[in-house]
DNA sequence: TATGGATTTCAGAATTTTCTGAAACTTCAG
DNA sequence: CTGAAGTTTCAGAAAATTCTGAAATCCATA
């Protein structure tokens, strides 16, 4: 490996959260260098920077474009392929979102549904379905909050976020304003 | 491994999907039974359960004990421990969040800080470190954002979740009738 | 402090994942 | 059509992870 120290710390953290993150080691550091890199590079150039094989180079670029983590890139005259990451870190920040329900939640979702489907033929097995479906209400009602918040544009979203906990001031202010009924505050279920 | 149909479709895709969520396949396997049985087991139920040997199932028990994810039960005048997962799913939505957060994110933080400390020694460097502060920057914003919202009750909590995107009209309603001053919309920076 | 039921540890076997080098393929210029 | 530059594929090597059985440990009781 051959790169700057603290390019060197960032592509050497990246692969060792990896396995943590979902991904292997070579794909990490291949994304933390693409991720610091200002010209978008090609193949070979991160052969070079990494020392790893040109065919694990290629695999886990097909990997990453899976992920939809990379933008490819070309120069004029010149057949290679180039890479870089997308500048914006909150589009980055979508796509890992999307990217990590299709694979983390959405298979979840589906089993639980066909599950849920059946009918139990013993008194555990109803016990058992009343749980996962407590479990399948819970992640139906986050992904469909994702679903939402997803089509905000960041500036909303930032406002959102910096706003924390403080939102609930607001919904306090809302119910006082907006008065009767709509909602019950605090009730915890209800709804949909 | 002899279980229900049901159950049985349950715990396998928990112990498939145990390597995309950084656990492994016994432990998935472990937890999804926890999750869908009525009473405590002990750790020769879970052998006897899913067919696996009983020293897997104690190193496994072990790593969901790191998690926070099972709790320890007694029945009287018998030494074994009892073990379930707590009832309450927005519980273990927030041991999750907190425990994935501790795993994944904070080591990232604080490589990202400790590299943003030090001065760059070339060109390629600085631009690098400048990637490297917007994503500290981030990631900063969303854990700020997820310790405020964590502290919140779960009825709050709930419904939050529950008005999604809805929440921009709030923001919205509340910046014409606040009017004056507090915040400037939209901006994007500035809290804390 | 000896006994025995229960649990934990750990070295190595089994399995899975990752990585490599060689060969195959693709595309374009001459 | 041929060959050169580039890329991908894939079988097997290397490495990492997971799982097991046997031995060690723990601990309440007598």
């Amino acid at each position: 490996m051959n790169l700057p120290p603290l390019t060197q710390s960032f592509v050497l953290h990246f692969g060792e959260m990896g396995s943590r993150w979902g991904i292997n080691r070579t794909v990490g550091q291949i994304y933390a260098l693409l991720y610091v890199s200002e010209a978008p590079l090609c193949a070979d150039q991160i052969v070079e920077a990494l020392g790893i094989s040109r065919s694990n180079v290629s695999m886990s670029l097909r990997e990453l474009q899976a992920w939809n983590l990379v933008l490819l890139r070309h120069l004029p005259d010149d057949r290679r392929d180039f890479f870089t990451t997308p500048d914006d870190v909150w589009q980055i920040l979508r796509t890992l979102a999307e990217e990590r329900k299709k694979r983390e939640i959405d298979p979840t979702l589906s089993v639980l549904r066909e599950i849920l489907m059946q009918e139990p033929d013993s008194p555990e097995e109803r016990f058992g379905q009343e749980r996962m479906a407590e479990m399948h209400a819970l992640i139906e009602r986050l992904t469909t909050w994702y679903d939402d918040v997803k089509q905000l544009d960041t500036g909303r979203l930032a406002l959102l976020l910096g706003l924390g906990a403080g939102i609930t001031r607001l919904l306090d202010a809302k119910d006082r304003i907006v008065g009767l009924g709509r909602r019950k505050p605090g009730s915890g279920e209800g709804r949909r």
